[in-house]
RNA sequence: GGCCAAGUAGCUCAGUUGGUAGAGCAGGGGACUGAAAAUCCCCGUGUCGGUGGUUCGAUUCCGCCCUUGGCCA
């Protein structure tokens, strides 16, 4: 008698919750946390920082005493964070919350942490403020499309995906050469050695299908932001004096609209307005993410989910 | 009421010495390996306010009208 061929995955079960911001992810995962046994991780690069409250929508001390999430509050504004360092600490808390016999539900609309804690990343080296403040400086003098000639000699074919103007990926690009002795090219071919996740996951989203609507809840959603003290939060973090608009932190959607505001460069509506703009491109952006590649089951947010997301999971844990 | 200026893309404006027009922003699509809520790439037909005239041809020149500012009454 034939074997019969069963695979059975013993990985554990993890679930991703994605979705653009003001999809309404929070409140779905809260729902969930209420019927399953999940413990909620946050995958969004604004959360991680402590002081960003409002403005980046972090989910209320209330809401987070009911339902903690992992990985918000978790650096000073101050400081850098990264998708590498996403993954670490991802990785790491998926693993207490399977310990502890429960499944992790990973919320947020970060596009590139998602994928880098999916499929792992490249061994490259972390970053080194010095060496891009070097390159800052020559690109100050020489404009970026002459970096960018000095990378197409050394590394053609990341020369050749990087356009001449994308100054972020230039400067990374040099500083990994500069740091290692090998091309990007090369560094990015040695495997994604930290190799691809080691859980069974199901993979959910909340697209919009209707954007006007989404435009909508993103300018309501602003408006109450600046009814529940967003300005006055800001205002907190430039009386810090240690911060300053380039930082990463401060470049979130929102806090570099109300930096410039209250450095005077427009009126509080075009301030308004900046703001709103900026949050319905970043939702654009995410939504790329979602379509590209994640293959997710994907649900629209105006027709109460709920159940639907409800039902899928009970299926996927078995209950 | 008189004089002046302006009416061009959803918005702000450029321009055509007469051959039906293009930037920024907004919007749409895409890319994405230690900053990713970041960074970057692609996409521009609109009665050129209306109407008459001059002209082979008017958004452009001229007349009148409308609208909006400003100044003078």
């Amino acid at each position: 008698m034939p074997e019969i061929p069963i695979t059975i995955d013993q990985r554990p079960p993890a679930i991703f919750l994605m979705g653009p911001t003001a999809s309404g992810k929070t409140a779905l995962a809260c729902a969930l946390a209420d019927r399953f046994p999940v413990e909620l991780v946050s995958v969004d690069s604004a959360l991680v920082y402590r002081g960003l409250d409002i403005g980046a929508a972090k989910p209320d001390a209330a809401t987070l005493q009911h339902y903690p999430h992992a990985l918000i509050d978790i650096r000073d504004p101050s400081e850098p964070y990264s998708a590498a360092m996403f993954r670490e600490d991802a990785l790491r808390a998926l693993h207490a919350i399977t310990a502890q016999g429960r499944v992790p539900l990973l919320v947020g609309g970060t596009g590139l942490y998602f994928r880098a804690l999916e499929r792992g990343l490249a061994p490259m080296p972390s970053a080194q403020p010095e060496i891009r403040a070097r390159l800052q400086a020559e690109a100050e003098r020489e404009g970026w499309p002459a970096l960018h000639a000095r990378l197409a000699l050394r590394d053609p074919k990341a020369a050749a995906r990087i356009r001449p103007n994308d100054a972020q990926r230039i400067q990374r690009a040099l500083e990994a050469i500069e740091l290692t002795g090998q091309s990007l090219t090369d560094l990015h071919a040695g495997a994604r050695a930290s190799g691809r996740i080691p859980f069974r996951v199901l993979k959910l989203a909340l697209v919009p299908a209707d954007r006007a609507e989404l435009r909508e809840r993103i300018a309501r959603r602003f408006d109450a932001m600046l009814d529940a003290g967003f300005v006055a939060e800001v205002e907190r973090l430039r009386a810090r004096c240690d911060l300053s608009p380039e930082l990463p932190a401060l470049r979130a959607v929102g806090y570099r609209q109300a930096w410039q505001y209250l450095d005077g460069e427009c009126s509080q509506a075009e301030f308004r307005q900046h703001a709103i703009d900026a949050t319905r491109q970043l939702a654009k952006r995410q939504m790329t993410w979602l379509r590209g590649e994640f293959g997710a089951r994907t649900f629209d947010p105006e027709f109460a989910p709920g159940e639907a997301v409800a039902a899928a999971v009970a299926l996927f844990l078995g209950h």
